[in-house]
DNA sequence: TGGTAAATGATAATCGTTCTCATTTGCATT
DNA sequence: AATGCAAATGAGAACGATTATCATTTACCA
């Protein structure tokens, strides 16, 4: 369930669309959702919320850190809730199923290269795009 | 000086805008160009082309291997000259500067965490987003 | 040199997202 | 429980990047 705390310690007033939105990420099936997904799933389960509602508190999430925002490929913003680990993604290009990651690592080497260069870290995007080669991808591509 | 032959090798007419757009990117100074730096730029250059032009040879180019698509945040596509070496980009976050780096240590990790969990990488994209912390910074931030 | 399919450029259309503003809501205070 | 008011909402306009449309022009081979 819910709970109105998060919000409110994140400075958040408890709205109702807030509320919607939040509950959807925390007991929906589906981890990574646009704008579009969250907007059309709200309207599904008979929810009145307007989009420009839905774009406000999904950044306002973010900002607060409830969320975070991807750039996956395709131009539109997907988010997840923030579980406080840090990972990357493995996006198959033939299902769209995501998988999450973590290399300790890539992580290390990152920062390495960055320094070596003159620059200090603040944040990366790592996404690799693959072909599941599992028998559940529904088009499924031969390894 | 651009050579039709690499347009006539990648199987386009070699007309006056994919020659001028080509050679914007093989003699000018600026490597990570968008659709609009290059409409603009050629439009200062008293080159007379259409932006709805600029945006179909930049896509002819990409699928034909001459150049690279990058989505840095922003939302706008960044274009570079595939110079057949494959690297990853670390941006600015105060002047918008791009440094390229390659780590193979990176590369091979990604292919094992990909394999891992049952996946074939097709490609990737990372981009490590931080602060210039030498002098020529426009906008410097103090390590 | 002409014919023809391909390429171009102006402009309309599309898509994701943000802005505007009149109306509604949360919530602290009577 | 009623009131007041700032904050939040929703409908729709506006926006920036990109793509589609379509009449006109161009590259290039017979």
């Amino acid at each position: 369930m819910t709970e109105p705390s998060s919000l409110k310690s994140a400075g958040l007033k408890s709205t109702l669309p807030r509320l919607r939105v939040l509950s959807l990420f925390e007991e929906g099936n589906e981890r990574h959702l646009s704008a579009e997904d969250v907007y059309k799933s709200l309207l599904a389960s008979g929810e009145d919320i307007g989009l420009a509602t839905v774009y406000r508190v999904l950044t306002q999430f973010e900002q607060a850190g409830l969320l975070v925002r991807h750039h996956f490929e395709g131009g539109k913003s997907v988010f997840e809730l923030n579980r406080g680990d840090h990972h990357d993604h493995i996006v198959c290009m033939q299902c769209g199923r995501v998988e999450e990651f973590y290399d300790a690592a890539i992580e290390a080497r990152q920062k390495k290269a960055a320094a070596e260069r003159g620059f200090a870290v603040r944040g990366h995007t790592l996404q690799i795009y693959a072909d599941c080669t599992r028998v559940k991808c529904p088009n499924r591509v031969k390894a």
